[in-house]
DNA sequence: TCATAATATGAATATACATTCTATGTTGGT
DNA sequence: ACCAACATAGAATGTATATTCATATTATGA
């Protein structure tokens, strides 16, 4: 119990939290926030509604816990993808194929996101408590857009219009993804992602 | 007063029921369903709570009946483009092109929608009082599949994943119209639905 | 002008939660 | 076995807001 490694208490403590945060995020994505009670969540994780409170301040608070999460996840996926020495074209690839592997784990995440806000592509930032996850939408999507230009500088890529390229990349594979949650089909999934790479693909590449 | 014609009491009825619509359309699409009470639809509307009542059955009725108009409105402004007889090419084009006009109209029930579901993209009926408007989008989205398909029939346009297409195609125009009601600059989304159209023409154009 | 019907009103009621609080169990050290 | 300290429980409380209803206002036509 020295202090400097943490007690089987805290490693209890930190993994109930975990699994109460699971069970939520379970929760909202099937339903949305406003759909989804404490109750429901205690229900769902075996915990009473009190406990709750002791793990979160408030319904808000761990809804906000899950969104950063959530953002922190898809950073760590995705942001490396397009950070390697491959070329610009290699990275896209990368980029749009990686969505079969997250896309189990984060879809979940997605679904949460859209239901109680409505959209994932950045907007006007709704909240307050939103700052992160949308400072971390940003990010990413200004990487893309780097990629791209970068790619059109040195003439391997077509020029375009790279914003409304990216828009369009990005809300595209969030489409597919909510689509493909419907019925999930891991073969399918990765069919329909190789004929979106495709698609965008050719745009950018001149045969 | 005789039967086949309308009073004027039955007039301003109904007058009086899309003002209410209309204001309650502009709450909901600032502020999504969940954050806007029927105290602010009276307020804002200039009605008491209880008149509302009179005109609806309850908030849920309200909205499912904003929902639909929206579908209503949408099919009709989109629908017969895509049914002319000009080139399947042109039919395209103008599909995407009419966005920038229907856009001031119908963003705030893109909006709404969106705030209220999530997605504009069909998903599985979430409720039940859904089908129509879900019906509606299907019944879209199939008619620029089929123009897409008989364009490929056609040999005028390149054999592409139509079901992908237009998958992207749709949450696209979407994703765009939502970014650009941040600043709405006419000019501006003239110019950036000219760059879609021409991204996703070019896809189906061989030079 | 008055009686009646139709509408509109907003305070009162009902309900659905989020949050708090006290009682009850559980754990680990002595 | 006993005692803190801590964790859990779920009933009680507070609040926001959808819905109702008794009353007031307005319109209609004799």
């Amino acid at each position: 119990m020295d202090n400097d490694q943490i007690t089987r208490k805290e490693r209890e403590r930190i993994w109930h939290r975990t699994e109460i945060l699971s069970k939520a995020l379970d929760l909202f994505s099937e339903k949305g926030f406003h759909n989804v009670s404490m109750q429901d969540i205690a229900v769902r994780s075996e915990y009473a509604v009190g406990t709750l409170y002791n793990f979160f301040q408030s319904k808000e608070q761990l809804f906000e816990e899950l969104r950063n999460n959530c953002a922190d996840k898809i950073l760590h996926v995705l942001g490396p993808i397009l950070e390697t020495d491959e070329s610009e074209e290699q990275k896209l690839r990368n980029f749009i194929k990686t969505h079969s592997e997250s896309t189990e784990e984060n879809l979940k995440f997605i679904k949460m996101y859209v239901s109680a806000y409505g959209t994932l592509t950045p907007t006007q930032s709704s909240s307050d408590s939103d700052k992160k996850s949308y400072e971390v939408k940003a990010m990413l999507i200004n990487k893309i857009k780097e990629v791209v230009n970068t790619g059109i500088a040195k003439k391997v890529l077509k020029p375009i219009d790279t914003e409304i390229y990216v828009l369009s990349l990005v809300s595209s594979l969030q489409a597919f993804i909510l689509e493909s949650s419907k019925s999930y089909d891991k073969a399918k999934v990765k069919r329909g992602l190789a004929n979106l790479e495709s698609l965008f693909l050719d745009l950018l590449i001149s045969k």
